[in-house]
RNA sequence: CGGGGUGUAGCGUAGCCCGGUUAUCGCGCCUGCUUUGGGAGCAGGAGGUCGCAGGUUCGAAUCCUGCCACCCCGACCA
């Protein structure tokens, strides 16, 4: 039947949604740009939000739910936000359906037209800051340090399955503070939580860093941000956590009083990361045998396939494995023992390869016979023979290994495609010939950025903090330049 | 919304230009036997509004008109 992928190089784009698709992460609905994010999907994607919503919790937030409906006036207080987000929006105009009078069926309700139309939130600043003028009062009330588990939905042109979805699920942190420093430091760590979860629990390395103007978002004063390389040259934003000024206060009428009893606005910040990490997990580590998942987000960490004929080989063989299984539950490690006899173990070897499953444990009559285990890893696709008294302490040592390996191996990947250019010709070159990340200097003008992007569809992915300045000339005018910035073609 | 492409079984497809038996093949699915250390073999079987709606014709998957959906390239974007 020969492999399961395309090869990348082909095209890339056909390799990652047929990947998708093939290990049972998800696939299109029918519904314009909408996906369906399936069990076993949707497993990893759980992960990942527990791991989070426990940084979010040693980091003093709090969750909560605000509506997913927002009347349209809302929107339009905060001039700029309404600007980023009006093209994109779903609306609600109407809240009632009748049988067609010539019976062609269900037709919406004239009579039943709203008053205000109501949008399908793209993001909560508004109803959450309409909210908060009501909680705070005080100093006493601040800061205001929430987060909320949601559904957005953004009508883009495009989709993409987990990269860019007509509806996709995120997190956004909307906090409120009394001091523009106090603020400032509470966007800049939130970067750095999206960092250490990137880094320490998808192994995706990331770049941090701060946005452009003209990448900002829609209401920002600041935008923080992480940025990872796919593996084919194309940069990916995975995160971004925002200083929002006074904007959404004044917009929204947000003032507190003060210890010296003067009325203030309040500083506030927003952050969010999206099940676009996926599409970010699987471009990062996933070869042409499938989904390669990092042990610490892998729904099952060990898959333990018996090889057998009959059912008293099974019997055996799962005398020798049950105590293992409980053994490796009570360390906190997920187990699988697939016992199927519907599918022969090639073809489980084959599926759980697709799948990611980072170990994989096969036992027979020679086994049994030796004591011993067959154990395979999915990075390296290595295949040992171990005893059965080493087993558990392999795995362990296995599982730690493969969480360090697949992310030395995406950084390496990562660091040999930053190149530092000092002209145009040689920027566009390597643009087209290696891709990555592109470190130039940028006189700093949005003229220069939009002439760049336009002709070469490459754009600053940002700003990079962990850097050392350094004063140069712009690639492109020649003008002068206070320091280094990334480039790079993006998703 | 512009440019290009594709809609035929759960998936992938042949047939369409040049209309004519019962719509092709592979995967998958079901039954049986044999298999089981890297995607099993053989035999039998089930499964179809040919995207939708009109039109032309004795006859339409095939020709014409309209519509819809999806994919790729732009514009837009977490």
């Amino acid at each position: 039947m020969g492999k399961n992928l395309t090869k990348r190089d082909e095209d890339y784009s056909k390799w990652y949604n047929e990947l998708v698709v093939k290990a049972d992460l998800a696939e299109n609905s029918g519904v314009r740009g909408c996906m369906v994010i399936k069990p076993y999907g949707f497993a990893i994607w759980e992960k990942m939000q527990a791991a989070l919503d426990k940084m979010f919790k040693e980091t003093g937030h709090e969750n909560a739910y605000f509506p997913l409906f927002i009347p349209k006036s809302y929107l339009s207080k905060e001039a700029s936000h309404v600007e980023g987000f009006a093209k994109e929006c779903a609306v609600v105009t109407h809240y009632r359906l009748k049988n067609a009078d010539d019976g062609s069926g269900i037709v919406v309700d004239p009579e039943a037209k709203l008053e205000e139309e109501l949008i399908v939130r793209p993001t909560s600043e508004t109803i959450i800051w309409d909210t908060y003028r009501k909680w705070i009062q005080s100093y006493r009330d601040l800061p205001l340090l929430i987060n909320q588990w949601a559904n957005v939905v953004r009508w883009e042109m495009r989709t993409r399955l987990f990269l860019r979805t007509a509806e996709f699920l995120w997190q956004e942190g909307h906090t409120a503070h009394a001091t523009e420093k106090e603020a400032v430091e509470e966007a800049e760590q939130m970067m750095h939580v999206y960092a250490d979860f990137a880094e320490n629990h998808m192994a995706v390395p990331v770049i941090k860093g701060t946005k452009t103007e003209s990448e900002r978002f829609a209401g920002a004063v600041e935008t923080y941000c992480i940025e990872a390389l796919m593996q084919d040259g194309k940069a990916l934003q995975a995160g971004t956590s925002h200083f929002l000024g006074q904007n959404f206060a004044k917009a929204f009428d947000v003032k507190f009083a003060t210890r010296e009893g003067k009325q203030e606005y309040v500083w506030a910040t927003s952050w969010g990361v999206s099940t676009r990490l996926m599409g970010a997990l699987i471009m990062t580590h996933s070869d042409d045998n499938g989904l390669v998942l990092p042990p610490k987000l892998a729904p099952i960490q060990v898959v333990i396939v018996p090889i057998y004929k009959g059912l008293e080989q099974l019997d055996a063989i799962s005398q020798r494995v049950n105590p293992l299984v409980e053994e490796l539950r009570a360390k906190g490690i997920s187990v699988k023992f697939d016992k199927r006899d519907t599918h022969k173990p090639g073809f489980k070897f084959n599926e759980y390869e697709l799948k990611g499953v980072p170990l994989r444990l096969a036992i027979g009559q020679r086994d049994l016979d030796n004591g011993t285990y067959e154990l395979a890893r999915r990075d390296t696709l290595e295949k040992e023979t171990v005893a059965g008294e080493e087993v558990v302490g392999r795995i362990e040592v296995l599982l730690a290994d493969m969480q360090k390996t697949i992310y030395d191996k995406a950084l390496a990947y990562r660091e040999q495609h930053i190149t530092q250019v000092d002209s145009y010709d040689e920027f566009k070159n390597v643009l087209e010939e290696k891709g990555g990340f592109i470190s130039a200097h940028w006189d700093g003008t949005a003229e220069t950025e939009e002439r760049i992007k336009e002709e070469t569809k490459a754009t600053i992915r940002c700003i990079p903090i962990a850097v050392e300045k350094e004063s140069g000339s712009c690639m492109v005018t020649g003008k002068p330049s206070q320091e280094r910035v990334l480039f790079a073609k993006a998703y």
